[in-house]
DNA sequence: TGCCGACTGGAACGTTGTTCCAGCAGTCCC
DNA sequence: GGGACTGCTGGAACAACGTTCCAGTCGGCA
């Protein structure tokens, strides 16, 4: 059956670099970032870890791969026919979202050695860029409206991993749900020593009845009502 | 001699948790967070790698312990006599320096198991909360403001750690420092695709004559202006 | 003196990223 | 058609890691 030219496939497909990182981020999304590793991979691919070697110089460029994979697709958007503000908010939530649904990303970003340029985040610079000017920011201030923006885009996420996988770890621990989780860590904040944590105590209640998502498009708009603010001079003293 | 009670070490000095925090900080501080290991801990304090457990869980709290050495010194400051603006600025920038000073912080943070409400930041985002109520920001926005706020701090902390550790790493490989290194990006930058990257092009230059610390304080800026601005309700719709 | 618990440090275990290399399937050239 | 050559495979092996284990040593107390 069908020899007429070339089996298509060798035993299943073949080997190549978009089905090794596909299966990476199966594997990370399925186990987490610890799970990742050339053994499992080369089981769940059905061949040895000498094999990837071949498409892949090494895990981080694999990790470099697979945040690209899923960070990518987000950045497909239209910006037409948005005010900058818009196109902003649902960039920095097509990020979040990304993130949200793939925590270790947030936590592999940060300990990738960065090849001067080619952070899978570069991409995303240059889309929050243009909406800043768009947003006729003077010049001199572009950079730093847009430094800010990632920075804070990164660093929600960054923490959002961070829970998320607290807010598992708990689950797989006590067989709960994140609302609980949410709850565990209010009650331990209403615990605290009312002297040194009296501000933390005050907004333990907010903090169980809080919408991250909500939560990070509020803190975007506090940074896009500075940067129209002071749009005069870029920054704004008191 | 000095034979009436004690002698005041079995060895050198007898093994100490504290001792040990130093050691790894130290070692952090000079070999990089790949640099911390067991072995090499146990080298530099002069014994095994098993006396070290008698004193400490695991990795993790020995992490966490490093990272508390090094945040808690910037928290010693006082506030009063400030505006709640000042206070929030220099707050930011102690941690800020104190994760330029020791860039593994920002990378450690990001992937240390936290346990719910011990984490290292919680007695930052208390300071920063405290100043958000002297602000006068309504009670059902402060939490927000006060995330945001450390969300920020964290990002930009992460993403400095990372640049720093890449401008190390491209100074190790090719003799140069921290300002040939960002002339490199900026070079690099400047030589992508004018229609992919628009808007990194023309901020290359910015890059490479801009200051991390002052740019920082200029996103903190923005944030502060943009909780200013919007304290009516605590976000703002154009 | 003899014991006991606090503490030490070296050996050993399991797992990781990475390298090495003998072998396979095709393709090209003679 | 048959050998060399290339692109690719996958299992074995290596060094290094975090962690555990345990035979010891020490100081203070009975």
């Amino acid at each position: 059956m069908a020899s007429r030219k070339s089996r298509p496939e060798r035993r299943q497909e073949p080997l190549s670099r978009e089905r090794i990182v596909a299966a990476a981020v199966e594997l990370l999304d399925t186990v987490g970032e610890g799970g990742l590793t050339f053994r499992a991979l080369a089981e769940r691919l059905a061949t040895g870890p000498g094999a990837i070697y071949w498409h892949v110089t090494g895990k981080n460029e694999l990790l470099a791969a697979a945040i690209d994979a899923v960070i990518a697709p987000t950045l497909a958007g239209d910006d037409t026919g948005t005010t900058p503000q818009e196109a902003i908010r649902s960039l920095a939530l097509g990020v979040f979202d990304a993130i949200d649904a793939h925590p270790w990303v947030g936590t592999t970003l940060a300990q990738l050695p960065r090849t001067p340029g080619k952070s899978p985040m570069l991409r995303v610079f240059e889309r929050i860029g243009r909406q800043v000017q768009a947003l006729r920011v003077p010049e001199a201030a572009q950079f730093t409206a847009a430094s800010a923006l990632l920075s804070y885009i990164l660093g929600v996420a960054g923490q959002n991993a961070a829970n998320t996988r607290a807010a598992q770890a708990n689950a797989d621990r006590a067989n709960t749900d994140r609302a609980a989780f949410l709850d565990a860590v209010a009650t331990a904040w209403r615990e605290l020593d009312p002297d040194q944590y009296r501000f933390t105590r005050d907004v333990a209640g907010q903090l169980r009845e809080h919408d991250d998502r909500a939560e990070f498009v509020a803190g975007i708009d506090l940074i896009l009502a500075g940067i129209t603010a002071g749009r005069a001079d870029g920054r704004t003293r008191p």
